[in-house]
DNA sequence: GTCTATATTTCGATAGAC
DNA sequence: GTCTATCGAAATATAGAC
């Protein structure tokens, strides 16, 4: 019982060290030159010794990518839920999510590297749903309540997602290129989409 | 001389089904699934007769990426050209760049994957950029013409590019989803960014 | 239980057949 | 001039060492 509990928890921390030497070596050779070998080289053993833990790549991609998208979704939980409004929760999910992308590069090219390789490949249609579908909630509530129902919250929730991952691009591409700024003029692009008239939120 | 022409014609009608066989196979498998081994085998060849016309999978993939990024440019000039105001002609530019991608569907994974892979990679900076510097050249214009200076350009720019590489990757997973109807409210989002007041252009 | 060493497949590219 | 047959590197996954 003891000794089936620790052997039980070190496996799984043996695990999250490999999850997240999987995070940094996708950030820093890119997705599908992410190899085994590259991932154990990394932490020192041979690429066996991560098949042992997980059954394949494919898994151990999978692994990466889940606790990927648990980290920002309980960050994005926790932000947007401090909202007064919905039309100030648009504006925090814009801004939190490009303030979490900006905050952990990492993870950026796991997240939309990762998540292109597997939803074109096999199952993963939940979480490219819940890609979007999050925003598409809130702004369904927000322009309901701003009484603006001529805008299309599917179209635009999808729109702003990709836009994010583009503006989070270009900000990997140019170094000078000031993503929480940009995250911010979209927030106010968005905002000025769902308002009921012309004036702007407190900030 | 006759023989040169008839020789250099047949190459180069050789090389466009090899340039043509790839697109297919980026469309059917992926970008990074694209193996010489299975372009070759669509063609009923070894891959071996694929490296002689082209010296290697990188030049490969940099001639089909050529060819698809013309044709699309070659239809956006087309179409954009015929706007009679800047404002109009943004609206022509985003239902025109959608509609182009609802109809060329096999050319839309080898467009937004292949150039990921680029950009990541090496060069190709001038596509990278040309992706959505044409939309913010003509956005600077229009948001001049329009009287609207609030607007960050380059940001809705990147924004709408990014915007609409997820409506349509949408479309690719839900064959439900109208992709034309989705560009032209998209088309109204950006219109109702950038416009004097709150009239729409004539439709 | 955990990892190293090895087997198998698949990649892009060279060399040679026709 | 055009392609097939083959090579060496690198990929994942298995089998065996400790």
């Amino acid at each position: 019982m003891r000794s089936k509990e620790a052997a039980t928890f070190t496996q799984a921390a043996r695990r999250e060290q490999m999850i997240q030497a999987t995070i940094e070596t996708v950030a820093e050779v890119g997705f599908h030159k992410a190899s085994l070998a590259r991932i154990a080289e990394r932490m020192g053993i041979a690429k066996g010794g991560i098949i042992y833990h997980f059954s394949s790549r494919d898994e151990l991609i999978r692994a990466a990518l889940q606790e990927v998208f648990d980290r920002l979704t309980r960050h994005m939980l926790e932000q947007v839920e401090r909202a007064v409004s919905l039309r100030e929760a648009v504006w925090i999910y814009v801004v939190t999510l490009v303030g979490y992308l900006d905050a952990h590069r990492d993870e950026v090219r796991l997240i939309s590297e990762g998540f292109a390789a597997t939803q074109n490949a096999e199952s993963a249609e939940e979480q490219v749903q819940t890609r979007w579908s999050g925003l598409a909630d809130i702004l369904d509530q927000a322009v309901a309540e701003t009484g603006r129902p001529g805008v299309d919250t599917k179209v635009l929730a999808i729109t702003v997602s990709g836009g994010i991952d583009a503006l989070v691009g270009e900000a990997l591409r140019d170094p000078g290129f000031d993503l929480r700024a940009a995250g911010e003029r979209l927030a106010e692009m968005v905002d000025h989409l769902i308002e009921p008239e012309g004036e702007f939120p407190d900030e």
